[in-house]
DNA sequence: CATCCTTCCGAACGATCGTTAGGGTCTGAT
DNA sequence: ATCAGACCCTAACGATCGTTCGGAAGGATG
């Protein structure tokens, strides 16, 4: 794969971050390679082009993340190295995953259901793991797997709009883990 | 107030949410109104105008909302109302808020600070909270309250990327609250 | 040497962008 | 009957948009 492409891509995704797919325009694009816009097209086919891969990369990363947890830990474990693993895509790959995370809705056709599988299939994965959690008895018999699942990601997808980029994200994730499995109430809170 | 320029508003709001401030033109606003481009303009002096007041009608509401909180609970349930008020706002005005939380960022010049400050402030009284709480002992005394505030918010301002326009948004609320209160973790959990 | 591939230039295209200008129509109050 | 104000039209403006094209420089490969 030539460099230039690759630059290309990289900072397509740093400009879409910044100033949002519609914001950013192939004359800004060429600016930033340094070099006239009708040059680009030596390396795509269309702008859109440039979306889909950053939406490409993006999908890759944060599921190659998930992919790095051991399936034989306890449910809670896995958890916590999933938040761990989250956090850790978006500190370390800030543009893309902002692209992946808020920009992906301005894909085109079928791309755009492509994003929503790809999307909803990373969902399950964590999902899965507040269900294992509680039928193992890990987690409360009574626990609302599907809020707890979108509280997680929530915080997780939100990181992006405030994580600085040199933020430890390990320990972050294990302060809100620390929450999310001990809650807040006080020893002594009257119910 | 003409009616005419607050239908204009509402318009702009649910278009900037639906394709984004920079993907919507005035041509489209002008079709949504059923009239030509140019009319727009015995209404607003510019686009920017329409982002502008969305804007300051995202913060007005959202501070109402946790205006109508009264002071004398305890903080554990002045938590459960606020969270229970950000949602109402996010289910209630989902354009609005959608526009308020993700396409602020094309506000220009001191505009952009305004909605900063505003947010900060918002934000900082969510904080307030967690630290009360912590202070009359009613969390436990080693809460991180700004990660409590992080998760908490970022569980809030993700909400309008998935909310359904008629969802019960007290019962999530206080679904959310339960996990955040007590935690997921099993009662025989060993530690 | 000739050939290919990558990379870029310069110029232009049709379309669309936000905005302005001047004039017109209707309604309701004076 | 007159006037004011709200609302809209048509037409056009300069700028910028994404994209296309033919050509050319340079290096690597045969």
């Amino acid at each position: 794969m030539s460099t230039r492409k690759s630059e290309l891509t990289r900072e397509a995704a740093r400009l879409f971050a910044e100033r949002g797919y519609h914001g950013t325009s192939i004359g800004d694009l060429a600016k930033a390679m340094g070099v006239q816009k009708g040059s680009l097209y030596a390396h795509i086919e269309s702008k859109q082009d440039l979306l889909y891969e950053t939406m490409r990369e993006g999908a890759q990363a944060f599921h190659a993340a998930l992919d790095g947890i051991p399936d034989d830990l306890k449910a809670t474990e896995r958890i916590r190295l999933a938040l761990r693993a989250h956090l850790r895509v978006v500190a370390e790959q800030l543009d893309v995953a902002t692209v992946f995370i808020r920009e992906w809705r301005y894909l085109e056709g079928e791309r755009a259901a492509e994003f929503l599988a790809e999307r909803r299939r990373y969902e399950e994965r964590f999902r899965a793991l507040f269900r294992e959690g509680r039928e193992l008895g890990e987690l409360r018999t009574d626990l609302d797997d599907q809020a707890a699942t979108l509280l997680v990601l929530s915080a997780a997808n939100w990181a992006y709009t405030w994580l600085p980029p040199d933020t430890d994200t390990d320990e972050l994730a294990d302060r809100f883990y620390a929450i999310l499995v001990d809650g807040v109430r006080g020893y002594s809170t009257p119910v």
